[in-house]
DNA sequence: GGTAATATGGCGTTGGATGACATATCGTTA
DNA sequence: TAACGATATGTCATCCAACGCCATATTACC
């Protein structure tokens, strides 16, 4: 684990590793439920791609962004699936990261950037 | 030149990008200018090496986003000095990924991202 | 004359995203 | 029951923007 608890220094996140983080605020997920999630919140804009997704988790997991979470003991099958949720710091760095955003959205506005046609 | 001009296929900018370009959306700056002004403009926060600004100034001309403007006629001095603007297709850009920042910002806060502490 | 600010640029490294590939199970339906 | 698409996880090589470090020169000021 390389946890920097610095909230800040942690920003800006890239797309993928935003949408991965934002598909996780309400309930744990297993890694295809997140790339479908992802889906469904980016409106089809963002389609990941399962190099992206896992190799998201093993840092975010490193990172301490999010956690493994054990599946209700009994599984329903031995189909292998993995739950992760979000840990108290990658909730902290994800609400920071919309702040951010939103003050871009505001500066950027406030420049008043118009097509000229 | 290698200009793609599909707008959405450009996104997402980066952030030290997005603000290079945003400091061009008033009037045609030289590097040095867009340094500071992107501090200004980020309230601090992107503070730009050099080796990020010129490489990035490389690459917004060579993708068409920004075009070298005269300086009028009779320079002030000999001291160097290169200026740039936004080129309609930069602007397009530009305004683009605003409505994608704006449409995430609302996304994101539908999904009442919030602290548990 | 010295120092800080202005001004431009190259170069090597890092790190996240990406597409291609590999593997296995589950559900449906022909 | 065989085939096929969806579900599910993972590795690997490659690409590219950002970054820090270095180099260089001029201008302003004390």
């Amino acid at each position: 684990m390389t946890t920097c608890t610095d909230v800040q220094a942690n920003l800006p996140l890239r797309e993928a590793t935003f949408f991965i983080m934002l598909s996780l605020t309400q309930e744990p997920k297993h890694g295809y439920a997140m790339m479908k999630e992802v889906q469904v919140l980016s409106k089809g804009r963002v389609l990941l791609s399962t190099g992206t997704l896992y190799g998201a988790i093993k840092r975010l997991l490193n990172q301490g962004w999010i956690r493994r979470v054990n599946e209700s003991g009994a599984t329903p099958s031995n189909r292998e699936r993995k739950e992760y949720a979000l840990t108290d710091l990658g909730r902290r760095i994800l609400k920071a990261e919309v702040e951010r955003l939103n003050s871009l959205v505001t500066t950027a506005q406030l420049r008043a950037v118009r097509e000229q046609a």
